[in-house]
DNA sequence: ATACTTAGTTAAAAAAATCAACTTTGTATA
DNA sequence: TATACAAAGTTGATTTTTTTAACTAAGTAT
């Protein structure tokens, strides 16, 4: 029993993935996100996923702090699901994904544009502490610093 | 044979899901993202990967489109493995899930900095047609266009 | 009292991943 | 020349995970 197969890589992308890397878990998450918050509006909209792995799921979220559950029925008394900030803060993974697929799925279903001009958005990365747009990255060890040029 | 369980649900995120969201999968176009181009440089990399998972999961990349074979050496002849413009198109995908980990793990191993300044970066959307930065974004079903305000 | 709904649980079957050993082709070494 | 070594896998058995399908419990509605 409880004997989840993880990633023992030193690595946030395999960090983040023993989280939400598991089979339908992004797509449940997605779903909280664009406003299914019951489990059966959730089922529904996920083809094909069955109740217990929705249910396991849902409960392996809560205990790492993506997903809470509210009661909004005391009398029968019933819970819906809402994300955390943490899970919330998973959009710019979602919208990378949107974004990727619109440039390389033969079927492509939705696009991301600037909600005032319609204009098609991509993704850039911007400095934390002016707001410019930033040229070049650098993926950096914690811990350590970059030398500067 | 060959009945891989994908989602039958018309939305980029799962359809992308479908190709890059198997089991190893997008760890394995990481390590060739950076650098890392020998099967047994990959398989070394991610601790716990075997063999046979690795070479199913680079043919079918390559099947995909987002992996490519070249030749290396002639004479014990050798092929590398090179991500596609599709497979190095994830790396947004890739800088999105380091950022969110580097918030939100317990343990977190990188960061992202301006390359120059050595500023922490956050993912932002610019417009394509401007390159300014973008408020407000809409993710919109393609075909349909958005009223404007 | 009977049927229906929400939100699950349980158990069996099927699919996928892991583990461990083996193969093939070529190189290097004693 | 034989022996070991390395890269790049393949094969088959075992284990884990997912799917399928049926069932339950608590409350509502007819």
């Amino acid at each position: 029993m409880e004997t989840k197969t993880r990633y023992d890589i030193p690595c946030n992308i395999a960090q983040s993935l023993n989280i939400i890397g598991d089979r339908w878990t992004l797509l449940i998450i997605h779903e909280i996100l664009v406003g299914h918050t019951l489990f059966n509006e959730i089922k529904k909209s996920l083809k094909g996923i069955s109740s217990n792995l929705l249910s396991e799921r849902l409960k392996y979220l809560e205990q790492h702090g993506l997903v809470e559950t509210e009661l909004y029925s005391e009398h029968p008394p019933r819970y819906c699901y809402k994300l955390t900030e943490s899970g919330k803060e998973l959009e710019d993974v979602f919208n990378a994904l949107i974004i990727w697929g619109s440039k390389h799925l033969k079927k492509c279903y939705k696009k991301i544009i600037d909600a005032e001009t319609g204009d098609e958005v991509e993704i850039g990365y911007y400095s934390k502490k002016t707001g410019e747009r930033v040229k070049r990255i650098a993926v950096v060890p914690i811990g350590e610093e970059i030398e500067s040029k």
